[in-house]
DNA sequence: TATGAATGAGCTTTCATTCAT
DNA sequence: AATGAATGAAAGCTCATTCAT
């Protein structure tokens, strides 16, 4: 009778769903290591969100560093996730980069604890990246699929010929990261609020408006 | 008989110019923070790495946070005077923005620890910042000057009329940041290193690019 | 279908000799406990050091200390079995003696773990063995061939009268242990590392001169 | 008014005499180890058997293992202060070698702590000593003795002409430490005690006896 | 007979900070 | 203006052991 015996663990706060608790753990470290940098998040405030003690961390992970590469396995797993099920294809190549540009608008948007642990681990010089084969082996579906626009569009003969697509994702992904990352000081030092909801379409058109001019052939503008 | 006690003072070491001894403090402190972050950093060593104890950090800055405000401060008075330095006089409005991206550019490019300082304050909400009266007097000799350029460009019907000044820092401040600031993760992940010198002015160019593209009046491309 | 499960635990690596994992754990147990002593030792590092789970060692012995009693009870019981079958018949008294003291040096010199484990024990004041009844009755071979062939000596007139066999036994024991036991202090100390193979006829000969000088009955020496 | 500000101490539990702090710490660290050996003495013991905190034997030792160093130095301070005090001048050197044994014996007798700390660095393959310069610096002044003995011994005619004085600390001492540091699985096994005070003068005399018969002239014994 | 999962208690150590002068 | 000594609180981590089947 297995629902009993998920009422007993329940009652006796056993866990017995080991890759459910693994991914407790990792939920609530994102959030916490988010919060506070990686020294300044806590073990035991990880343990005292849910219901585990700080021993079940060590039992699962090993060190708070393992932890913390765990969860940055996590947040990059699910983005690259997200970048392959991008679409654009019945765009004109323009078209394409501006919609690219405007879902990874969207989505820094919509995730940014991401962010935070991105600029946290740039912090940390990506050492704890760097001892994570998970992370290297996931490769750049968004450059995969920017490359290809980019050929599109070089051979219609609309986008300049010398554009190369990393370059190209680092700008995009320049605006975007600054505009959650540094808005903090930003809004401090100038007064404004980068992630007004009411601003926010104004930033995605701009971003947009920025990458297409700067791809685009430049139409005998010297004419 | 002070100059005995002068003369021992330098004999064994004390401090006996206040200024400069809490200058030497913010200067380690500024390596201390920018390195490890501010959790991460230590108070420790920051006494470890210059002829004083820690006793006189607390004696010259109270606390810890204290400590890393007096660093912020200093760091933001510096830029800001730099800024305040910028003369683009006798340049069209096109190549004086230009030139000012430029300079922002090779500032981030020489004052990496400056950017790391704000990534961290970045990471902490800009709560430090918040407390210091200091840096929100400093003013933005940056936007100030951007506004005279584009409101010349717009004159002159060179740029476009719906540029906002503190918009357009955010796109040159995005792009010089984030190479600098997120060049380890990046480079991790997508094997190129932002910083490498061989690049510097493919990125300078890059820059200046897509900023002009972007401000300068669209001539009849559709034409 | 037994025949089938038990080429799966071979196959699986599955122990299904209880008697030959009990061995293994202490034959590991045995090198762990003489390397770091009682709290020194680590339960995880035993069970990883073979082919067992932690879980294993519990489930046969109980509990570390339960452990370590065995551990003893195996070594005392193997040196006993040693001391049995000792033979100096043929031998006239005091070579009896001087060949029972060489065969405990030899015995000493091949089993330094042991010597570990007794001087871990006496460290813990001989709890454990207290709590062994299988060691109590393991008795003491050494010491009854001793007495026998000091009785032998006696009847010749050849040993002095007043020696007792456990003094005697001691005497020896001291010599052997001492130079085992203490031989990492004593080199650092002194400068001369007593187990050095180089040395070892050297200590031999000494201790066998101690002794038989120690019990020869002294023939007029003052005369 | 000094004896005032001892009484505030006193009355806040503020220690302001560094010196007799860490001599406190060291005297309780030394019983401590002792007791349980390395891995068995918890620091929280050492803190909590006096007025310190746990956090004050960091403040003055460092780490758990440096402060088992400085028992160890100190222990061993206290032997070799011991030994520069023995003085044999005037006896013969027969006597004098008896005299000196029989000082080690009661010097041993009073110092089981001693005798327990060195089995346990034994133990530990003498590794915390090693990285002591203190104790190599320490000398031996007891080897230095001997010599000077068994060199007149010689001159006189009445010692064997082979003995180290080394080899001979090491049969005296393996001896009296043998008779301490192993009495509790020796007593357990041959149902003796080797430290009943009511034998004290009996083992004395045997280790007397036994160094004298080892080290004299054999004088025509098989004639 | 055998075991993977879980754990309470306690470990050594570190931290920013204050005391007392 | 300056400082050596001291410290409460908590950090990361480890240990022998038990649970539940």
């Amino acid at each position: 009778m297995p629902p009993r015996q998920v009422e007993e663990h329940a009652a006796t706060g056993r866990e017995r769903d080991p890759e459910r608790t693994r991914n407790e753990i990792l939920e609530t470290a994102t959030h916490e290591f988010a919060a506070h940098g990686y020294a300044g998040a806590r073990v035991d405030d990880i343990a005292a969100r849910m219901r585990t003690t700080k021993r079940m961390i060590y039992y699962y992970f090993g060190s708070k560093e393992q932890l913390f590469i765990a969860v940055l396995e996590r947040a990059y797993t699910a983005i690259r996730r997200a970048e392959r099920e991008v679409d654009v294809d019945g765009f004109d190549p323009a078209s394409a980069v501006r919609r690219l540009a405007e879902l990874t608008f969207d989505h820094h948007e919509s995730h940014p604890e991401f962010i935070r642990l991105v600029s946290i681990e740039n912090i940390h010089r990506a050492e704890h990246m760097a001892k994570s084969p998970a992370i290297a082996e996931l490769g750049s579906p968004a450059i995969d699929l920017l490359a290809r626009i980019l050929e599109r569009g070089r051979a219609e003969g609309v986008f300049r010929r010398d554009i190369d697509a990393v370059d190209l994702h680092m700008m995009i992904s320049a605006f975007c990261v600054f505009r959650v990352a540094n808005r903090h000081t930003f809004g401090t030092l100038f007064d404004r609020d980068l992630t007004d909801p009411a601003l926010r379409e104004h930033y995605r058109t701009m971003l947009g408006d920025m990458i297409v001019d700067y791809i685009r052939m430049p139409a005998e503008q010297d004419a």
